[in-house]
DNA sequence: GTCATTGCAAAACGTTTGCATGAAT
DNA sequence: ATTCATGCAAACGTTTTGCAATGAC
């Protein structure tokens, strides 16, 4: 299956780089219908899909709530505040975290750290 | 709101405790259906969140997939096997994880730490 | 012209909720 | 008698899919 260029695939690769949010499939599909107005939720949902497939952005799964999305693709957890819901990066190698490990019950290909608890523009302790 | 007991759930927190499978809710449906053949899905559910808030049981939420539930409820990580979906534990303090990282976008309460790989049982490299 | 991609609507999925019935205190 | 818990069915929110139409090559 050989891939070709769509615009709307661009803008949604283009809005996620240009915003370090973290952005849900629903944030992007808002903010990619200002540019073009008949895009489908399906649409960018397929997109971040093969995108993320491809390597080219991260998927964050943040339990039963929606995924959100990150065009930084290097290894690295998350901070999901309860109280906006904000998702914050962490700088963590988690392959090194995996090998600090000795007894692991299998072979690792990937890792998610995700941190719960309230930011600190929540808390009142800085800017938002 | 008071407590009362109820024999369901009872069979629900007793299945988990006999079984460190991490269960998803669908799993402890069809074995507590065996003794109630008439529990509901949204009973099985109903308690398994309620065991949860208690802190009775853990809630292993896996991405997109459904939720695993471990009655280990000290704090631990978890490896889940992209072949077989199965649910390994792994001993890393999270608290300890967080307080080693200085630099955190807020206060901390909990942090879930999922690897994903294949685990031995399905590389041959150990009996199921 | 071929085949990937789109938009739409409908389905799928895990989970939660409303409500009348039943069980625990 | 009170009120919490249950079973059922229907709803929910997110994500995926089927399909005919459109667009890239």
């Amino acid at each position: 299956m050989q891939k070709k260029y769509s615009r709307q695939r661009e803008a949604i690769k283009q809005y996620l780089i240009g915003n370090d949010t973290h952005p849900t499939a629903d944030e992007v599909y808002y903010h990619v219908r200002q540019e073009y107005p008949n895009i489908s939720l399906a649409t960018v949902y397929r997109n971040l899909h093969m995108l993320s497939d491809e390597g080219e952005i991260r998927r964050i799964r943040c339990g039963n709530e929606p995924d959100h999305f990150d065009f930084r693709t290097e290894a690295h957890g998350h901070f999901l505040c309860g109280k906006c819901r904000r998702v914050y990066d962490v700088k963590i190698d988690c392959a090194k975290l995996a090998a600090s490990h000795g007894q692991l019950p299998g072979t690792v290909s990937g890792c998610e750290i995700l941190f719960h608890g309230i930011c600190d523009v929540c808390a009142g302790r800085k800017e938002g």
